[in-house]
DNA sequence: CAAACATGCAACTTATATTGTTACGAGCAA
DNA sequence: TTGCTCGTAACAATATAAGTTGCATGTTTG
């Protein structure tokens, strides 16, 4: 399967639309994202089922900001995105009585949910406006 | 896509082999993991290619431990199948030369190489053997 | 040697999740 | 009314793990 990359894709439009400051069509992101406006208005929905952005129909409508992006961590993008999956691989509950899948399952689950923790708590400590701003001007 | 679950399985026959000492055919093992044996040789074989397995056919054939699990840790099978992607969010990179792209696409890689490192870390520091010694004996 | 057993491997299908595409309906502005 | 834009359903494409079938190869046993 191709990796997820929704998290990546709407972080960096984000950022855009923060810098445009007005409403931005689905199409115009599409171009950005190098993708369908379909696909734009499907992912974007989940955010703005969220809060994190308002769509407007018709002429000189399009996509907006509805929270300041201090205020929305990567976190918190990744939540409204449905918190897809982080870690690719899983446990086999083959033979769920036997005690040695028990037991490799558990130390496994064990790893997988520290490093998902972390993962997830580093993601909470960056907003999008901080990483807006460690990026040189000129980018637009 | 359907979760990597060949760590989990992998994991759990070596042990299962450990204590049952001889050969053990594809067929048996197909049904520890309630599959195929052709699933289990397409996977074992990597075990093999890795040192960590012999395979002998023929009457009395299967498959047999080639090292202590004590000196084989999760982290080597992790590698000796691949070393698949432990982490099942990408990077898009639709647009690389677009600086804020580059920029969410450094945050997210930073933080998720730092979650793939302790992961590998803490598969590093468990041995088969000492996962194997956590079991309660009668799981045979 | 012949038969039974077991792995090796190619080729194909199935399952699942993301991504891409087409088509059409509904709302809003000029 | 016309044109723009989102909303959504339906379907195809893509990628990877997993399951399946069939047959060749090698090994043991009688």
């Amino acid at each position: 399967m191709p990796s997820d990359t929704r998290l990546s894709r709407m972080l960096h439009v984000l950022i855009h639309m923060d810098r445009i400051g007005g409403p931005v069509t689905s199409e115009v992101i599409a171009r950005m994202l190098d993708t369908n406006p379909v696909v734009v208005r499907r992912t974007m929905g989940c955010l703005r089922a969220a809060g994190y952005l308002t769509s407007i129909k018709g002429h000189g409508g399009g996509w907006a900001l509805a929270r300041p992006l201090d205020t929305v961590s990567l976190r918190d993008i990744h939540e409204a995105l449905g918190s897809p999956k982080l870690l690719a691989i899983g446990l086999a509950d083959d033979n769920p009585k036997c005690l040695i899948e028990q037991a490799v399952n558990e130390a496994l689950k064990d790893a997988m949910a520290e490093a998902e923790r972390r993962l997830l708590a580093r993601f909470g400590e960056v907003t999008l406006g901080a990483l807006s701003r460690d990026i040189a001007l000129p980018a637009g």
